[in-house]
DNA sequence: AACACCATGTAAGCTGTTACATGATTAA
DNA sequence: TTAATCATGTAACAGCTTACATGGTGTT
């Protein structure tokens, strides 16, 4: 049997937490998991199809009013164990495309200015980031979730602030770094 | 004109560093920038080609006595300054799929035990890439390159170095919180 | 002779994004 | 009525991996 792709797991597990709608999962994915996870609605909606047809989930229609209605998916019995069994097989390895450090790993063909402007650009957006996440940490210090969820929600936001944290740590070492580098240039030339 | 995908630009960035073969970019990819940035061979060898095609490499072979021919890609002016652009247009986003994260986070499916298990995994393989780091860095102290490359490549080795020791951090920090979570669980059934 | 590494390339097929199409509801 | 948000889906395309095919060279 071919090894099915992450993206269905992924769904299956997001299904897990609670029964969702391929909106909500898109949402979800966003705001919660899109430090180290992403999936579109290009991929959300026929993988949504794919756990129905295979049993992993039921769909139904939940109608509203003052609301559009929507399909809200449920995970099966069948579903959660071909999860769990999913869970336990050795994590692919991480994948990355960071753009920003690639550049940087290119600085030579531009100025020390020009880096040192990059790297406050890449300043600005952890400190969004580093803004979302407190946010984050104060809605679950006030729900008080004590269940298993809760935790493991808990353990991922504190890996993505501490990683938030050491990237800024850098952005202050490498701009002093290419600050002291760029006076050194500028004695030397005069 | 559609932009073309940052692919073209890593390896036309590398070329910018030193001419090299289609081979040596793999390797180069895998050994040095892995932390952040990957191409496999299916695509290295047509964005090769089309470098070449679009005037932005120069191919030439390179006769060997002792080891295989090889075709080495040399960049050309017009490519350093497609280069330059590209280096001066905003970082695309960072794109990650982190199954290790993605797996705790669903971890209330199974055991604390297995989750764990998971992390001291996670552990094994970060320990193993401080090492492969510290190779790096101790092979650059011996290089003693003080050119501008050489400068930022310490910035990016120190950054994935700044990262590998958070992401230790947080497994002991997070393997505390599972026992802690576990021994409280087993006083409670008692 | 076998194995490891060097070296180049292609084809099939999956992965994943983007743009498009469509329409409901709410608030300004 | 305009914009924002909620909501579902598809189609075209680009990105990317994997397996395969091929062959040279050096070491054991």
């Amino acid at each position: 049997m071919p090894r099915k792709s992450s993206g269905n797991y992924a769904i299956l597990g997001l299904l897990a937490i609670e029964p969702m709608s391929g909106y909500d999962i898109r949402k979800f994915v966003q705001e919660v998991l899109s430090s180290f996870w992403n999936e579109s609605y290009g991929r959300i909606y026929p993988l949504l199809a794919e756990l129905s047809r295979q049993g992993l989930a039921r769909k139904r229609l939940e109608r509203r009013t003052g609301k559009p209605d929507r399909h809200v998916y449920q995970i099966s019995q069948r579903g959660r164990a071909e999860l769990r069994a999913w869970l336990r097989l050795p994590p692919q390895p991480i994948q990355i495309r960071n753009e920003a450090s690639l550049k940087l790993f290119f600085g030579a063909n531009l100025s020390i200015q020009e880096n040192l402007r990059a790297i406050e650009r890449v300043r600005d957006r952890l400190l969004r980031e580093k803004a979302a996440l407190a946010e984050f940490e104060e809605a679950q210090a006030r729900e008080r979730d004590e269940s298993d969820q809760g935790e493991y929600f808990a353990l991922v936001l504190r890996l993505g602030q501490m990683l938030n944290q050491v990237r800024l740590r850098w952005c202050d070492e490498a701009s002093e770094r290419l600050e002291r580098r760029s006076r050194r240039r500028t004695r030397k030339e005069a």
